[in-house]
DNA sequence: ACCTGAACACCGTTCAAGT
DNA sequence: ACCTGAACACCGTTCAAGT
């Protein structure tokens, strides 16, 4: 847990810092949400003066963008060169996992927002040398990265959504189901138990399996 | 192209309704984009006051909700029922891909927002339908219908940042490259040509084969 | 049932003034 | 170089009043 209100503290405070107001962003979204941001807030939990952020960052976009390239530098990519290329393609997918499950309500943010520092390269520069490694020439490294991009992206995103979904009923959310045409969704009413159960952790590794698996069995050149 | 700005004439204008203050949003959104949507431009759209959104809207989220089902109603899914079910599921991922093209600035909406309508789960319902008729159990066939969705959501969702990286760059992009530390991105330099090179369809069609291909010989129990 | 204007509590950002 | 308060042009939404 960290101390974010030193609003009422009256002594000496560190000097203000383009870091702290980022970091101080990360922690509001966290606890309130992304629509709880502002300028204003961020200056509160602080304690200066709105207009003092503007020494540090041009404006509430640039802010948001620092977020976003904090949470992606925060990505943990260490994943022993020993190991076989698959289970670093498996590491780094989800090492991205990971960062989107220690932010939740920051994901959105980073979603929408360029990163903008090279620091968020460094999964694209693992991605391309696991795939090198693999005997895979530049230009399908380069579509390899991109569809564990997607699929990392896309798993989270699929997530956040599934849960805002079921997450807020009670029991199974067989509920959810009752009031469906039995005509026009036959499927979706036959597998209710299936698409209320939350076990987001077997879908996630269902689908990199499935990508991994065919990655193995791709023609190479080297 | 549609008309919009009927403000100006005074004559009859048509009932005030949900459907059109959803049609108008859309439009303000793909002009001028999400930032740029508020209850108040909206309404002056319509010619209409702001207040009045209220008898058909209960507010601004719950129109942008709107937003996300109208785009997702519009998915095409007339896949021909006489395809095997591998070309029915690339229909299906390609569907989802045609809106995100026919609507690209309100795809920030459609991610953020649930679908609260059964037309949201026609898609599901198709998805679910094909897998088992390809032989999948019914626990299978859900675990394929989210890996299919991650990856079209993701897929998607990395594309317009990559537009957003790189379009407005002269040339191929290579001087976004040059100020790169040569021992940190090896790989990222050595493969800048192909990492500048904008072609999403092949880019997209590289991850949906991989899936495709993946599912085809999994096993079945049918 | 539907529409409306005024009002309230917020926004991001510019500017001029301070140290 | 950094901080600040006042001001401007916006927001979403409540409320009371109209038809």
């Amino acid at each position: 847990m960290t101390r974010t209100a030193d609003s009422g503290r009256a002594g000496r405070r560190p000097a203000l810092t383009r870091a702290r107001i980022v970091h101080a962003a990360i922690g509001l979204i966290e606890r309130e949400g992304a629509d709880a941001l502002s300028m204003r807030r961020v200056a509160g939990e602080l304690g200066v003066a709105v207009m003092s952020l503007y020494n540090h960052v041009p404006n509430k976009d640039a802010l948001l963008q620092g977020v976003a390239e904090h949470i992606v530098a925060g990505m943990d990519l260490d994943c022993g060169p020993d190991e076989p290329w698959t289970g670093r393609a498996r590491a780094l997918v989800r090492a991205f996992r990971k960062v989107a499950h220690d932010h939740p309500r920051c994901m959105n943010v980073v979603f929408t927002h360029r990163i903008g520092t090279s620091a968020g390269l460094r999964p694209a520069e693992r991605a391309l040398a696991l795939a090198e490694s693999a005997g895979f020439d530049g230009e399908t490294s380069v579509r390899i990265m991109r569809a564990l991009l997607a699929y990392a992206l896309g798993a989270q995103l699929r997530e956040i959504g599934a849960v805002r979904k079921f997450d807020r009923l009670p029991g199974d959310g067989a509920e959810e189901f009752a009031r469906l045409d039995p005509d026009e969704f036959p499927h979706v009413i036959a597998l209710a138990p299936q698409l209320a159960r939350h076990d987001p952790e077997t879908d996630f590794e269902f689908g990199l399996d499935l990508l991994v698996n065919a990655l193995e069995s791709l023609p190479r050149s080297r």
